[in-house]
DNA sequence: AAAAACTACAACCGCCTTCCT
DNA sequence: AAGGAAGGCGGTTGTAGTTTT
């Protein structure tokens, strides 16, 4: 952290106006009470006409990240921090949009939890995990993603069901376990990158060049660690499962039912996103305003997930993933 | 008790996108 | 169409506070 400054006059680089490092409390009042009685306009209108010798960005990012009254305060509940964990399992490091779908927990928050805390556990967890006999793991690793999922469960990351009538007779929810086992085992790889083992990344193209943003729509055929070696796409064929799966920006149909509920919403509190599950995606069109198209995914509520044989490029619904759970049988987030 | 190591997190930086002129 | 300004985002840094040695 960085000192404040309580004189005011340090801090002020002599190549720039504006004040850096810590906020002092006089400055916190001077935005907050600003904010309060003005709103958000032009961030570096905001600075200037609060009084204040800091840049937009930094009043933004002070406002956003620590003044807003919607923040939730203190640690990540357990519930939170498996959300964290399997958002981060979809998402990668896309903090915004995991913040998105944790009411009043910020980007920054998310991002210093899971460096701080998460990456350190599963990196242990690993480590633990890792048999002194590795020979097996790499030609079976399927047995790997059991074990790491049976060590995680047993550390209350996170429960499985272990009805077998899901999780053994499901293809598609031991693809999925799979899945989520090889994100959360290593964090580093954002999503798949098994192309040894029959996976590949869900997103890109490249064998390993994970790029949601920039990546077209493609088939994820979704198959069972340990599969055959044609990789995630292409010609590899698993159980039959293919799941198209659009870059998250794809939305351009989705767009329609964003603006609608934006017009409804034009008279809630545009800097509340603090909201019940069952309207967040309200509060999402909202914070999307500046058209963000990405997090008007979640503006979607006429997409499917699941329903169909084939998706195709705008059905991928994330929030109404998240919604409903129990689209992961595997993963039980109400213990 | 003091020093070293570690942890948590606020804030900055730079890049990219969007908006406006 | 081009260029600049502003906003948004993820990565990184720096340091106060805490724990360990």
């Amino acid at each position: 952290m960085r000192k404040p400054d309580a004189s005011g006059k340090n801090n002020v680089s002599s190549s720039s106006k504006f004040r850096k490092g810590l906020w002092s409390p006089e400055e916190d009042d001077k935005l907050m009470n600003y904010m309060l009685n003005n709103g958000q306009g032009c961030w570096s209108d905001v600075a200037r006409n609060a009084g204040l010798q800091r840049c937009g960005k930094s009043c933004r990012l002070r406002w956003i990240n620590y003044l807003r009254p919607d923040l939730k305060r203190g640690a990540f509940s357990p519930q939170e921090e498996e959300m964290i964990i399997h958002l981060h399992s979809l998402l990668g490091n896309r903090w915004s949009q995991i913040a998105a779908r944790l009411p009043g927990r910020t980007d920054n928050e998310i991002k210093n939890f899971w460096n701080s805390t998460i990456k350190k556990r599963l990196k242990n967890l690993k480590s633990s995990n890792a048999s002194p006999n590795t020979s097996d793991s790499s030609s079976e690793p399927g047995k790997d993603v059991m074990g790491g999922l049976m060590a995680m469960q047993e550390q209350g990351i996170f429960s499985m069901n272990t009805d077998p009538s899901l999780s053994s007779s499901s293809s598609l929810a031991t693809s999925m376990k799979a899945m989520i086992l090889n994100s959360m085992m290593d964090p580093l790889l954002p999503i798949l990158d098994y192309d040894h083992h029959g996976l590949n990344s869900m997103y890109g193209t490249g064998a390993s060049g994970y790029d949601p943003i920039s990546a077209p729509p493609c088939v994820a055929q979704v198959g069972v660690l340990g599969g055959g070696d044609h990789g995630f796409y292409g010609e590899g064929i698993f159980e039959g499962i293919n799941v198209e799966i659009p870059p998250l920006e794809s939305v351009s149909c989705m767009e329609e039912n964003a603006r609608t509920q934006n017009t409804q919403d034009d008279n809630t509190d545009k800097y509340s996103y603090c909201s019940p599950v069952n309207s967040l995606y309200h509060k999402t069109c909202n914070i999307a305003s500046n058209n963000n198209k990405t997090d008007n995914i979640a503006a979607d509520h006429t997409g499917s997930f699941w329903q169909g044989e084939e998706l195709k490029v705008g059905e991928w619904d994330l929030e109404e993933l998240m919604k409903d759970v129990s689209a992961f049988p595997f993963l039980d987030f109400h213990q």
